[in-house]
DNA sequence: GGCCTATCTTTTCATTGTAAAGATTCGTCG
DNA sequence: CGACGAATCTTTACAATGAAAAGATAGGCC
């Protein structure tokens, strides 16, 4: 029996917000400086509260984090189902090129589990949520979903947003050379199976 | 006027190789836990050195890892020459997805430049070679080394080899999968110029 | 045989993540 | 309206870390 509440709990509070700002702050402070270079304790005075106002949220630094990688699944999910339906397959590999570099820092994290709590219930349901919103993308260009060509579409525009995040390929245009390589994909050609 | 050494002194020493042994225990420690739990004094005590002994030869962290980056990029550029020359694009597209998986510290640092001294001399040496080395790969299929396609074709191989480091794709028969997927590329199509 | 320099150690310090316990504020219910 | 309980935040403390600084050691060279 839960209690109707005016608002919800987990968001809001004495600070007014501070679980939302930590996790945008978080994710500009990894754009900015990277990972490896976030700072708990920083990212508490830039917020402007206590050293141990983040870990009550978080639990850990993981959790943080994990939290972060959470909501860019979700975005992710939200980014994928928002591409046309009429749009091939090559409109939603430039979708997920496009949330990659929209969001860096969650893209980053949802992809370095060492730096989670990778079996957190709501990183699960996530995660899964976003893997359900990549696989009907392929499915409706008439191929199974989970097949070895859904992976071949995945690892080409995750390779490529990788590489141009990682600095590795510097486009003049990134979404227009996003479709471009995304063009280079194609569905026959089994070698052996 | 350098003057002759019977042996490398850049390499051996009193303790015998610790520069080396340092890079062979931090790509393991790695292996094991992930770049974020690396520690230089957890590192130096399992070489039976004192704390500052690393800092001593890399500088700090971010040269002990710039330092790993820089040997990756060799040990790819030789694992790209070391591909047969009448192996098609397949074959050298196998190749770098077997150099991420045999070497997954080095691979994943190589493209963290957040992490590293990005315009260190050796590290932007190493990168090169490897940058000629897969540019070759691509020209012997009669295609331009630099051209939209070889960054497809980069991608797709770098992506999926970035999935299954991730746990993203966790395949039977990883080579195997790998060969069918690279197969999926193809390098006509080009949408617009 | 003595000197120079590369290699390594010892010591120290500021910063970090996080645990523990206390303070404060909010909502709820009597 | 007032007090209780729980959620939220602060204060304090501690061990671990990266790194700087200065000293010790040993190997090679004249």
């Amino acid at each position: 029996m839960e209690s109707l509440l005016r608002y919800d709990r987990s968001v809001t509070y004495h600070h007014g917000d501070l679980r939302r700002t930590l996790l945008a702050e978080t994710a500009s402070a990894i754009a900015d400086d990277g990972v490896a270079k976030l700072s708990m304790r920083a990212l508490a005075k830039r917020a402007g509260v206590s050293n141990a106002a983040p870990t009550y949220h978080f639990g850990d630094k993981s959790g943080l984090l994990t939290a972060l990688a959470a909501e860019g699944f979700d975005l992710l999910a939200e980014a994928m189902a928002g591409v046309d339906d009429d749009g091939g397959l090559i409109d939603r590999g430039v979708a997920y090129v496009e949330f990659a570099l929209a969001r860096p820092s969650h893209f980053t994290v949802m992809f370095q589990p060492r730096l989670l709590h990778d079996d957190d219930a709501e990183l699960v349901a996530a995660r899964q949520r976003a893997w359900a919103a990549l696989s009907v993308g392929v499915a409706k260009t008439r191929s199974e979903p989970d097949s070895d060509f859904g992976v071949a579409a995945w690892s080409i525009v995750h390779g490529y947003a990788t590489l141009v995040l990682s600095g590795a390929v510097e486009p003049d245009d990134v979404l227009k050379q996003a479709r471009i390589v995304a063009g280079h994909l194609v569905e026959g050609a089994d070698t052996d199976r």
